[in-house]
DNA sequence: ATTTGTGAACCATTTCACAGCT
DNA sequence: AGCTGTGAAATGGTTCACAAAT
């Protein structure tokens, strides 16, 4: 492996799952005026602890000034480059239903760095609807057409049963990287990333804490 | 603390936080008619390894049977003792726009175990609007009815800046588990457990992985 | 014969604590 | 003096490999 000390470091998974929260925060302050920030003040923003905060930025580079802290620019935008957020990624939504809709529509979406540039669905009595600038297309023309759109990401708001389908037509029109709302595993080759987000699973963890409190001190008061 | 064999183990958030997956693929063995799996092919399903499902399992106690495997009913049943889903969970929903709405119907919320009790929003616009059989109440009220509803789960589904007030709302009716989808960080007492899901978070990071691939075999067509 | 349950080894991540720089 | 960057220690999680059980 090259030891190219500008760019191509190894940085850990757990960092990496971090960055967008830094970001954020670090966006936030520089709408509010705010310049510089020391490694104490963003960590408790963003509710980590600062020398973990600190670990994770080292991992980009050394960005800070001993004895006085970061650059909120700065630092916001070599973030940016760490997460590939210079340039714009082409996402497709597959499946818009309920869901599909709410994701298309989310503001979040429309951050700097994502654009829509195609919806899909198999319901005829969808395809054709206009949402936003784009138009949503039959599900069976992912192959035709995601790979000449650059399709780079594509999100699966289907139901489970169609999920694997749809993979695999993402996955063959060159799509690497997945966002799966539905709730089923994915099979992918390997070089494809996939990230699932499933309502039940995060309520279900919430039930288990929810379990341990029983005979615990139920009213809310606050205290140390 | 106490060592008691039956219960109160101290199972790691890691394994928690597999126990859905797991307890979603017996329930479709069950359903398939299957009465028995080994750990090899319930991990194989599932997309991890032996070795990992088998300790995971062990945090729950001894359910398999050495040279067979494990019986999927019993194996359902205590994973769904174990994430406390015996009983019904009453949930709330506040923030009743597109992805609140989405919420509200997504099939896999009426899962076993959980139950859509209320619904709020503070735009008088929807305020009253029946979805399903709930109808949705003013966000000013949830101090008073969250608690006598009994609600357990507080999903927040509103814009950023009212996630924190909606949460101490939350708190205060004595809810200590909390779903978030609002990208901010939420700030409770200790003993309150939340989670966070976010859309441009998880975008964030697939975007990391796909810029990493640059110069990787499969070009997507890079343009602009 | 086969598959579980689990110590032990391994690996990743977090936290500590302080040297190094401004 | 103050805060970053980072080795070293501590913690937590995963995988190995095999004894125990049927």
């Amino acid at each position: 492996m090259s030891a190219d000390p500008t760019l191509r470091r190894e940085i850990p998974d757990a960092t990496v799952a971090r960055l967008p929260e830094y970001l954020r925060t670090l966006t936030m302050l520089a709408e509010a005026g705010v310049a510089s920030v020391s490694s104490e003040e963003l960590a408790a923003s963003v509710g980590v602890r600062s020398a973990q905060l600190r670990k994770d930025l080292s991992h980009l580079g050394s960005y800070g000034v001993r004895g006085v802290g970061y650059e909120v620019e700065t630092l916001a935008l070599e973030i940016t480059r760490a997460l590939g957020l210079t340039q714009d990624w082409p996402v497709a939504i597959v499946g818009m239903g309920n869901l599909g809709h709410a994701l298309a529509s989310y503001s979040g979406f429309v951050t700097k760095g994502f654009h829509i540039v195609a919806l899909f669905d198999d319901d005829p009595a969808l395809i054709g609807e206009q949402v936003g600038d784009v138009t949503i297309r039959p599900s069976w023309d992912i192959e035709g057409c995601a790979r000449e759109l650059g399709i780079a990401i594509g999100v699966i708001a289907t139901p489970a049963p169609a999920a694997q389908t749809v993979c695999d037509a993402l996955v063959k029109s060159g799509v690497h990287a997945i966002l799966n709302f539905a709730p089923s595993v994915l099979t992918v080759p390997a070089g494809v990333e996939v990230r699932r987000v499933d309502l039940s699973t995060e309520l279900q963890i919430l039930a288990f804490h929810a379990q341990r409190r029983v005979g615990l001190p139920s009213p809310a008061v606050v205290q140390r």
